[in-house]
DNA sequence: CAGTATCCAAAATGATACTG
DNA sequence: CAGTATCATTTTGGATACTG
């Protein structure tokens, strides 16, 4: 999901395909880097590194380190990541709502096409 | 972005990068496969023809065929989709009224990190 | 703990040509 | 007009090892 609606190279950035996984797991609470791990299942290191970063220079996703050893980094949402998490989070409870119309449809799709 | 809010694979399908413009371009009306393909910048007929293909399958879009030669043929949203499509574009309306936030975070963030 | 670096595999996309 | 087929390329992601 593209962040900024252009489509044009060199403004907005792309939060890949995790992005939004990860915007909704901040919705509930702030977290750190390895409670994100866990909750959003599939993720690797890499790709939660790399998707953070890009939602922190976004302005969605705000980051706080404490200089501990171990470190302990936190993650949570900046106002304008909580109203595009809200807004997400609408989408998927609608689709999730109607999965059952989604799946017959489906059904029915690849039965009429095998 | 995945149709149905599930990570795991067998299951749910992604539109890809294309499908949210596909979804937001049909909001205004139903459109033919050359408007589609004139309205979403940049797209090829591949991915065109592709995302409509899984979008149909979704069940988030109708595919209509008047088989005159040449022939045509029309999308639309359903009411699934049209829901979907509506809270998509209030996330990108929030997303673009915040974009001047999100303009003046990246160029901050670009300057400190080069 | 919270990352980065490197290398490789896989998937998505683009360009081009072609068809009913 | 509305696609599909094929091939090249780009992009993305995964595995693994390493570091402050």
């Amino acid at each position: 999901m593209p962040v900024l609606a252009e489509r044009h190279r060199g403004h907005g950035r792309d939060v890949g395909r995790w992005g939004v996984w990860v915007l909704i797991a901040l919705r509930d609470r702030q977290m750190r880097f390895f409670e994100l791990r866990e909750s959003i299942e599939g993720i690797s290191e890499k790709m939660l590194s790399q998707t953070l970063r890009n939602l922190v220079r976004d302005g969605l996703v705000w980051r706080e380190v404490e200089p501990t050893i171990p470190p302990k980094v936190t993650y949570g949402l900046t106002p304008v990541g909580q109203g595009t998490s809200d807004r997400l989070a609408s989408m998927f409870d609608w689709i999730t709502d109607n999965a059952g119309d989604i799946r017959s449809t489906q059904m029915e799709f690849d039965t009429a096409n095998s």
